[in-house]
DNA sequence: GACATTTCCGATGGGTTTAGTCAGCTTACA
DNA sequence: TGTAAGCTGACTAAACCCATCGGAAATGTC
């Protein structure tokens, strides 16, 4: 049981927007650079992020993305839920539909049910705040954009 | 995040085998008919579940299956462990070797590695013999193999 | 208005994993 | 010795993952 690239990447750079753009927004190939992402990659996992309403969005020169909350409100599992739906540890089989009439498929169901909830209230329990301290305990420094300043 | 088949199968056969044989051994043949199971691939799991010492076999005629411990000694992680490997929710990456060296990373990593221990803990908090008490509770019927009859 | 920059969108391709099948071998009971 | 089981390894079709690419749309700057 594994994560794909996609919600490990997700979270590596809603994390990066919350240390280090701190509510400003930042671009893809300036979170590319910090985190070792492929920027085209990464683009398609912020469309996501997006669509779920993690993050806004500005395009055109001097735009980026934007966390949409506060980084105590942005937790684990919202990220993964967005990139890689649901967790669902039941496989939606193909000849599966026989096996649900039998009462005895019930109970791993049952049990699977339960188990995914308690397994997205792990997730659910870690928010980018939470992550920030820990960076800062690890003494990561902020690098904050530079404030825009206009040529002579 | 989603199980396989493999480890949705594994857990149903070995709740199978402690609910209706109860200590006896069974057959990939009947659990297949109870579970609703491809028996040539049930065949692969119970190979891997034996090679990690949660069922021992018994060739020729009238062999089978049959757990290698009791219900309650036998967890839904480990079933799970030995048919896709440790939960580890980092994707082995390829160019991963270059991020391990930020810092960046290491805070993404050590957060995923506490969140996989956690997800562990889920995983091993039930047991066969807990499934066995809640099939008990929806009124399922055991099944126990015929006791052996010799011919006339 | 022209241009540069950045996000947005859809398609594509290589590689890996999954789910299931198969043929043939080994063991052991009767 | 025949037959019923497990054991082993190879095989395949489909799905999925990880990007990469070309180009379109928006938007700030000159």
């Amino acid at each position: 049981m594994k994560l794909s690239s996609k919600g490990l990447y997700g979270v590596q750079a809603i994390f990066d927007l919350a240390f280090h753009a701190e509510g400003r927004s930042a671009q893809i190939k300036d979170i590319c650079d910090r985190q070792a992402i492929p920027p085209r990659f990464l683009e398609q996992v912020f469309q996501d992020l997006r669509k779920a309403g993690i993050v806004t969005s500005k395009r055109g020169p001097r735009g980026g993305y934007q966390l949409a909350h506060a980084p105590d409100r942005i937790r684990v599992g919202d990220i993964i839920r967005a990139l890689e739906g649901p967790v669902h540890l039941l496989p939606s089989g193909r000849n599966r539909e026989h096996a649900e009439e039998s009462s005895s498929y019930q109970v791993a169901q049952d049990v699977f049910k339960g188990l995914s909830s308690n397994i997205e209230g792990c997730l659910d329990a870690v928010t980018m705040a939470d992550m920030c301290h820990r960076a800062d305990a690890l003494g990561l420094q902020r690098r904050p954009p530079p404030a825009y300043v206009y040529a002579i």
